[in-house]
This record gives C-alpha cells, structure tokens and sequence, in this order.
DNA sequence: TGGACGACTTGATCCTGATCAAGTTTGATC
DNA sequence: GATCAAACTTGATCAGGATCAAGTCGTCCA
C-alpha cells in the first residue's frame, strides 16, 4: 500500500464522491491512477454475454485504475461514500518509475491491485458456499472500519453474493449459519462483530464443527 | 506479446525442458523472466488449505515470472516439453523501461501475464460447466499448433479440470457432448478438431441447443 | 405518518455436478 | 509383445445450491 508522495497540483486534492457513483467505466481509456483515502469501491466487469460479475473490492489506502493495459479492465463503483486522491497517470508512472531506480519496487503497487481479483480466483475455485463467506469474512475485517464494538460492514449481500459466485439467498443462509455457530455477529445489516476468529479462519477452509 | 529484443549473453541461448519439469516454484524469490518459444505451460497454485489449483495456461509467445512482486505467484509446471528464453529480472525491468519511455507501453507485458487469471475468475464465476468447457476451447484455440487437418490438444482433462473447478469427469462428460452435438472432434486424447466454431461460441455461455 | 421500494429472510422444490465405483484405453518400460 | 500405471470413460447415487415464491424489515421521501 504504496502512497505516492511528492503531489502536485491536482493530487493534492482531496475530491469526494457518493455511494451508487461510478470512478470510471471498464472500457474507458485509462486516463487517471485513484488512490481511495475513504470508503469501499466494487470493481465490477461485464463478459461477453453480459453477465455483470464484481471481481473485486477496494478499500481505504488502495490504489485502482493502474494503466496496465490502456482501457480500464473494470468498472469502479462506489459501495459507500469515498474520498479519494485522483493522480494523472502520466504523473503517476513517472513517480512509479522513480520508485523503482531508487529501490527496486517498481512493480509492486500493480500487484496490490490485482491480487484481490487473484484470490477471487482461488476462493471461488473451491467448493463450499459456507467456506468461501467465511474466507472472504477473513480477508476484509483488517480493513473495515471500527464501529462500537464491532465493525462497519457496509457491503450489500448481493455485492457479497456476485464477488463469491453464489445466490444472494445463499449468502444469507452462510451468515445465518456463522451467527447461530457464535462466530459472528451481525446487530444490524451493516454492523459485524467477529466473535471467534479462529473458527472463522477454520470455517473458510472446513465444513462447521 | 511483446518480444524482447537486444538479446545478450544468456537471454539468446534456448533452453529446453521436458513435460512434468518445473521453470519456478510458488514463493520462489523473483530471478528470472521467462519467455516461452514452444510449448504448454500451467500455473498452479496452493491455497493455504493446501488446495492445489491450476490457475492458468501459457504458450509459446508468452512471458512469464514477471517481477510485480518479490516472490513468484505461483509454479510454472510444463504440460509439454517447453523451449524458452530467460532473461535475468535486472535486465528485463531495464529494457521494459526503455520501450515504455519509447511508447509508453511499460505495463502492457505485465497484464499479459494476469489476463489468464482473470479471464479464469469470469469464466468460473458464471454457471455451467458445458459453458466452461466450450468457452475454454474458444480461448485456447488460436494458441494451439496445427496437427493434420486438426489441432494439437495435448492438456490432460485434470488440468483442465481443476482451471476450471469442476470434477475430471465432468469435464470428460462435456467434451463427450461436444463431440455428440458435432462441434467438435477427437480423434484421439491430444487431437482436437473444430467443426463448427460458431456453435462453440454459443455454446460457451448458452445451453446446447 | 404513510407508502413504496429495495434489500434481506425463509421455506419448498428441483437439478446440476460431485462422489463413488467399476471399467477401458493409452502409453511407457522392459 | 507383456506388464503396469496413469489417464480417461461410464454409470448410479447423492447432496449442495439454484430457483421459485412468499414474506419481513428498513429506509427514504412525499
């Protein structure tokens, strides 16, 4: 989680966008980096048949948008409100480059962004409607926000749903099952306090004990 | 498919291995850029369960091993007897550099690598697996040697299985239907013939009509 | 305050693909 | 060629989720 350092001019910047808003369309001609200081963003792709398919979220300190090819590969749609720092992506692979004559890590922050479609990958190429709620539980919790004593979980189940290749309906029966299980709770739709941690972890890989 | 020119020393020697070898290993620290001459390559991956899944397939033109982080993603396992180039990482990143001051295509090479994983997640994200199988073949195609008036298809159905993320059989059974609807042809288990492409295409994200 | 909409919940049924269990073919080795 | 192991094939059964169909809850807005 690389933060580019040296802004300038429009980076310095700080914009603000709300829930329900698009950053920019899969498609469109990459023309900026955007570094999320706030909020959740759910990168969501169309195929060729048009199924809409979310393959990724983001969180506050993420970088999305890289240039690796010259037309986004994702659209980035706003989960909850987001601030968020909008680089030119000229700018941003100068900065990029001279990170890496200085210390080698060129390369790094483009991972940063790939890797959650990566583990999308591997999460959905298991069995277990229950393991793979589970799992993704585990990935996001150091990035949600504190709120009492438990965690803003502001992702909708049908977002959750389409990220782990299964039906809202089962969605909700996983969650049903960690919260009767005592692993989770959940007093509100957006509200979650883990309760067992490490069953969780177990949950994400084993059928419930 | 970008091909690295201004080859010296080691990059110009090919090099040769035989099926069941391994160019890297998942976790390996980042050495070599590879770049494959002729071919099959699979990527495999190990979830922390120990889930071993096959998470991408290269051929002859592609690069593989790019250093978008320390350690290497995943192992490079040979389907077939491989021939390749290897570039030391330092150069490698160097004339990356240079053809992105050139044409600004620095990042281009590096999604080439990540395409695979990702076309994998959509394709194993929707339902079906007919629809996978057939829209596998589509992809793979083009990439594939002449045989006869056929194809070489040399990719064990275990393979193909677990990229994907259905049973050995199931895969064998949806073949089997392709071959009954006449879209496709077998004549043995490494010949494959196409003869209709447009109804694989269909096939690839409708039922069988 | 009331109403409407969307998200979530719950239950009943169905169906695809996993699983289990034999076979059969293939290819490698001697 | 004979032998063996690995890959592929085929069938029968089973189960996990999808699907369909009502509900309930919450929030936003008039």
């Amino acid at each position: 989680m690389q933060i580019l350092t040296q802004r300038q001019s429009e980076s310095d910047v700080l914009l603000r966008a709300s829930a329900g808003q698009t950053l920019f369309w899969e498609g469109d001609t990459c023309t900026h980096v955007y570094e999320l200081h706030s909020g959740i963003v759910r990168g969501v792709s169309i195929s060729k048949d048009g199924e809409r398919q979310v393959t990724a979220f983001f969180f506050a300190g993420d970088q999305i948008g890289i240039p690796v090819t010259p037309t986004y590969r994702y659209s980035a749609e706003l989960v909850t409100p987001v601030s968020y720092f909008r680089h030119h992506h000229n700018r941003w692979c100068d900065v990029m480059i001279d990170n890496f004559r200085r210390d080698g890590h060129l390369l790094q922050s483009i991972w940063a962004e790939q890797d959650p479609v990566f583990r999308r990958g591997m999460l959905i190429g298991r069995n277990g409607a229950l393991n793979r709620v589970a799992a993704l539980l585990t990935l996001i919790i150091n990035r949600l926000e504190p709120c009492g004593q438990g965690l803003k979980f502001p992702l909708p189940q049908i977002d959750i749903a389409s990220y782990l290749a299964v039906t809202p309906e089962t969605v909700c029966r996983a969650l049903k099952q960690l919260r009767k299980a005592e692993i989770i709770d959940m007093p509100s739709h957006d509200r979650l306090i883990i309760r067992d941690f490490d069953r969780l972890e177990q949950a994400a890989h084993s059928p419930l004990a």
